[in-house]
DNA sequence: GTCTATAAGTCGATAGAC
DNA sequence: GTCTATCGACTTATAGAC
């Protein structure tokens, strides 16, 4: 793999480890084996630049995996398994969106709407799919939102926060939950 | 007001807007009207013990104008007015817990206990209301949950992540949403 | 392309005057 | 209690050898 994208890959990890302030254009060059003067031939305008290019490397290509084959055929089936994609896929998008919440005023507009847009996306793809169970296509996209929304707050809240050690509300049990509220609204 | 006080609560402003690693004691004591080494006689571990005790001045005050005399005569009036609270309430809790999240694990344990404490007492606060409004206790407790989660991942998504700028699902009809949803399990 | 060496500044923290 | 002055370590970024 070439130094540029090694770079970007290792800083994504350390932005999602400890935030971007936090994290060192020395750490980022240890961690890439280089040093800091290398980071600055790729990135001209260095740290910025950096952050703005891991940001641009976010994609979405943990959905192609959401139906191997086989759609969903039934309401619960969908937010069951999205809900098992957010809370126990890999730990690729949502989850390692912590540092992103705070650091995001800092992006530049370009990408700031590069995350719109991959929000958007993924709201798009839950949405299309929602709709084939739900009457009002209108209703279908916010239930789509809802539901990123109440997974999304789950996982700050419970994994990132920890209150999964105090409460005793696992994943497991929550995907439920939300499965029946939810299906209230299908036709 | 004291000294230490004001530097607490300065600390909590700086924090909230731009992170903990990101705010240096200099903008902590220039924000307070004091030199750095002010800060040290109030707080001798330094910015660690800062940070501590910003966490530790958090609290659910913010929850005593929940019902100024009359208590919700409905579910969805009371779903309503925890949405209004949160979504357009004071900025004091949920919406100014950013950082929180991101610099979570460098909390001491006293105040990660501090931050679940709070956030159980929400819950509690908001389940022992939604209890008279549906049968099975243990349903109610986690919708409660399920009502935080949600409302969270708005604020985090539409708020913070600016969402609402390219989506227009305002806060008002997305309390209108949630209400809708939930309503389906009372009885 | 990648390195060493280093500039110029800021960081958290301390010493000591008042 | 609050200040000025300062320390050493660390920060981002650059210069120049190879």
């Amino acid at each position: 793999m070439d130094m540029k994208e090694t770079i970007v890959q290792k800083a994504r990890e350390l932005f999602i480890e400890q935030g971007y302030a936090a994290t060192s254009i020395k750490q980022i060059a240890n961690a890439a084996g280089c040093a800091t003067s290398a980071l600055y031939y790729y990135f001209a305008e260095g740290k910025s630049q950096i952050l703005n290019e891991v940001v641009r490397s976010y994609s979405l290509n943990v959905f192609r995996a959401f139906d191997d084959g086989n759609e969903a055929t039934s309401f619960s089936e969908l937010v069951e398994r999205f809900g098992n994609m957010i809370l126990h896929g890999t730990p690729d998008f949502l989850p390692s969106m912590n540092w992103l919440v705070l650091d995001f005023p800092r992006l530049s507009d370009a990408e700031k709407r590069h995350v719109h847009s991959l929000l958007l996306e993924m709201h798009r793809f839950i949405a299309t799919k929602m709709a084939r169970f739900v009457e009002q296509q209108q209703l279908a996209q916010s239930i789509a939102w809802m539901l990123i929304c109440t997974y999304f707050g789950y996982d700050q809240l419970f994994v990132t926060l920890e209150l999964d050690r105090v409460s005793d509300l696992k994943p497991d049990a929550f995907i439920q939950l939300t499965t029946r509220v939810l299906k209230h609204e299908t036709s």
